[in-house]
DNA sequence: TTGTGTTTTACGACCTCC
DNA sequence: GGAGGTCGTAAAACACAA
């Protein structure tokens, strides 16, 4: 389909990946939001990308999620205005997503498994503070051209 | 076609934890 | 300090109405 394996510093701004490579990983996400080493270079191994490709994927993933989680949140909260619903039936999108490991086909190590010590959202209120003050106060500079 | 909005890779800045 | 988290963003790729 495209090529892969190229970065940003190479010819292309950056590669689209194949079907498959989207399935899998896409596979991964369903039973582990968060990759762990062994299954990072596992992965990499199969699909032919870096680790480190495998590792922005999952974080590129992971902010799709909540952007969709937020979207439904607000749809929800714009319903409930309007008409109320309960709200079991317009909860967050990833209910049916696993976070425990996949130990079915992780036969691994269980430390391995272990979700990161920083949880998800466990800073995020902090971040955004600091965030909101930051780009009030600059713009972020880019210099990429 | 093409103009435009959305999605997908990839990165930098910043943060936390060990 | 390094690894890996989030957030915001750039730019290519894609979808699709006009």
């Amino acid at each position: 389909q495209v090529q892969r394996g190229k970065t940003r510093t190479k010819d292309k701004y950056r590669v689209v990946y194949t079907d498959h490579q989207r399935l899998e990983l896409e596979k991964e996400f369903q039973y582990n939001k968060y990759i762990t080493m062994r299954r990072k270079s596992e992965l990499s191994l199969a699909l032919s990308l870096s680790e480190r490709q495998i590792k922005i994927w999952f974080q590129n993933r992971r902010a799709k999620e909540r952007k969709i989680t937020r979207k439904r949140q607000q749809h929800s909260q714009q319903a409930s205005t309007t008409t109320p619903t309960p709200p079991a039936l317009c909860g967050p999108a990833d209910t049916h997503i696993s976070t425990s490991p996949r130990q079915d086909i992780l036969s691994d190590t269980v430390s391995e498994d272990k979700p990161p010590i920083m949880g998800p959202y466990s800073i995020k209120a902090k971040k955004q503070s600091v965030r909101q003050h930051k780009t009030n106060s600059e713009s972020k500079p880019k210099l990429t051209t």
